[in-house]
DNA sequence: AGAACCTTCTGTATCGATACAGTACGTCGG
DNA sequence: CCGACGTACTGTATCGATACAGAAGGTTCT
């Protein structure tokens, strides 16, 4: 039989209160009987209370629970992503917390299952579409909650830590327009979607107003805004929509802006990983990053550096840690809970003037 | 005050063993009573049964433990972790487990402590040094254990599902032998190490039978016993520890087999992200890969293909899968505990017939 | 009609710990 | 010498569920 707190007990004639002190609270018992109780405990292989019994008693499990839809692989391979985990990770890990990575399958009922049985002190709904039949199941369970999306998802209990999206993409849109663009093409990711796919990679026409994902919503508002001020109507736009955020799925995107008679002089991308893809293109036509065609993308990866994409950059890392942080101590005060960092627009060689003949 | 299975048992007359069933075990009540009994929680606001009061009861918790040392990102930044941890997620997602990422901070005595307060069924060794400290205490955790490095560091009772490394290793540097490569380097991640990070990036003078990592350990030995089997001795070959599995290692690494009269003809590097880090560093130098310098990987990553980088392929997402598969059904016959998974050589435009003048 | 059986629910023991009040036994100030 | 206090430990209730044996009532078979 697996050894427990009574066997150590029995074992040395001492109570099991006491050698669960000898664990949780050193200062209850003297050092002595402590150093038996943890030898002992050494010798029968005992390797400490029982981690399940022990949370039920106290109610604190130690894990944060990761909502990621349905490929559990994107949050591995979209590199924002990656550090917002690695942020997450970092608050956790200062308190000796885990996080749980919850699998939310297509399947709901599998999915409703994956949520209840989540032994977790709090969620962090990462990648999680608003209207995603799983909310209303984490809001039941009780725990604090972090969202990196839309701030009013979910309600004032929430912690939200997030950027001013649409002000964010508005500085890259105007960015563009004042380098003389007009001829423009955005590549938008899930900006369709069947509710399970981000649907085929194409041209849409879709009013910005109506975009359903939130994150891509804003941005592409954003950038029409811009587009507004300097007298771009939105009807001009080229608007692309790319199944999922890869950076083939943009170099896919990017042929419809590229191959055609009126080729955009500028694709605004609401990803650097598409953007990336868009460079892909753009390689392979022969055309020049920022001479031929400007290029923006979003997020400031690692990778962005590199290729020299303009973006904006927002603190990932930072969020991540932010989230955790406001999980596992969230302020009393609900303003305290709802963080937005600030941002910056980061120029490099992937954009420049328009160097097209102007069109009538 | 939170509801519990008797709140809801209490509202409605029944006992709490029927409410429990209603969630556990429909079969065993009416549908009708059923369907009260659900709209009743709804009603109430319980989101179910306790998971970790079930956990308790039952001895499952449906998590796997992923035990990754220090630095939680580098799980998130390898290509090949990405992979298999990919698989590993698959294997629990399909039984409704989730992965409980454990970090184990430098601090030994905090490290025992997540091992000892992780609620997990199981325990997947990933990236941990077969000397850790850690791993006596998993093993006193007598849940069921999978490794992926040194098959006999854990004893019998652990799964193992792994490759043949030092095999796979051999036919690298045949493959390179062949091309009639005689100054070869072999760059190294973690054969020096000072217990915590991987030394300092440059070249060591190691015997290969001392290294301590493993699975570098044996890939190095794979190196030698092509190079001897062909006449190389040894004491030709330049080895040079790379400090971490990173690029930006890889090319730091290569500087000290590229920037020296005796140039090496061949590279042969552990891991195809230090190989790419090597062709990054012959880029700079404007020697062509394959041409000038030959250069090996290990793994093929998917960035391995677009590199032309020739390498050997593992099934990574399988490995990952079957560690999953191992852990959540322990087969009885602990031999079919132990998998040997298969391994391609991959030839790509990497590597190419040694065109230096040979030397005396 | 009576035994055997199924379906549907109940009741109690239990999983392995922690919380907290309580006891026993010094020690110390006045 | 006595009450106040601190230290070291004990005992019981409890966390919120599941397991399993059993009871009540209706059916079926012979």
């Amino acid at each position: 039989m697996k050894a427990t707190l009574q066997t150590i007990a029995d074992e040395l004639g001492v109570s099991r209160s006491t050698v669960s002190n000898a664990y949780s609270r050193p200062d209850q018992l003297s050092p002595e009987l402590r150093a038996r109780i943890l030898s002992a405990a050494q010798r029968l292989g005992y390797s400490g209370p029982n981690p399940t019994a022990r949370s039920l008693r106290s109610g604190k499990v130690n894990a944060i629970g990761v909502l990621l839809t349905d490929n559990l692989s994107m949050a591995f391979t979209d590199p924002y992503a990656v550090a917002y985990l690695r942020g997450l990770a970092e608050a956790a890990s200062a308190r000796e917390t885990s996080l749980l990575l919850l699998n939310l399958p297509k399947d709901e009922a599998a999915g409703r299952r994956v949520i209840s049985n989540a032994a977790v002190d709090a969620f962090c709904l990462y990648c999680v579409p608003d209207w995603h039949s799983a909310l209303e199941l984490v809001r039941s369970r009780g725990v604090p909650v972090v969202i990196g999306e839309d701030p009013q998802a979910f309600g004032p209990e929430a912690s939200y830590v997030g950027i001013d999206e649409r002000a964010a993409a508005r500085r890259l849109g105007e960015h563009i327009v004042n380098l003389g663009h007009r001829d423009i093409a955005v590549v938008a990711h899930w900006i369709v979607d069947d509710g399970v796919s981000g649907g085929r990679t194409g041209q849409v026409h879709a009013d910005p107003d109506d975009l359903r994902y939130y994150v891509t919503g804003e941005r592409v508002r954003g950038f029409r805004d811009a587009f507004l001020a300097a007298g771009v109507p939105w009807e001009r736009v080229v608007l692309i929509n790319a199944a999922g955020n890869q950076r083939e799925e943009g170099a896919e995107a990017a042929a419809h802006a590229l191959d055609r008679l009126d080729r955009a002089t500028a694709v605004l991308c609401t990803s650097d990983v598409l953007a990336l893809g868009v460079l892909d293109a753009l390689r392979v036509r022969g055309l020049q990053a920022g001479r031929d065609v400007s290029v923006t993308g979003f997020d400031d990866i690692p990778e962005a550096d590199a290729a020299g994409l303009t973006t904006i950059r927002q603190p990932s890392v930072e969020r991540g840690r932010l989230a955790g942080e406001l999980l596992l101590d969230p302020p009393e005060d609900p303003v305290l809970r709802r963080l937005t960092l600030p941002v910056s627009l980061v120029v490099r060689s992937t954009t420049g003037p328009n160097t097209a003949k102007e069109k009538s």
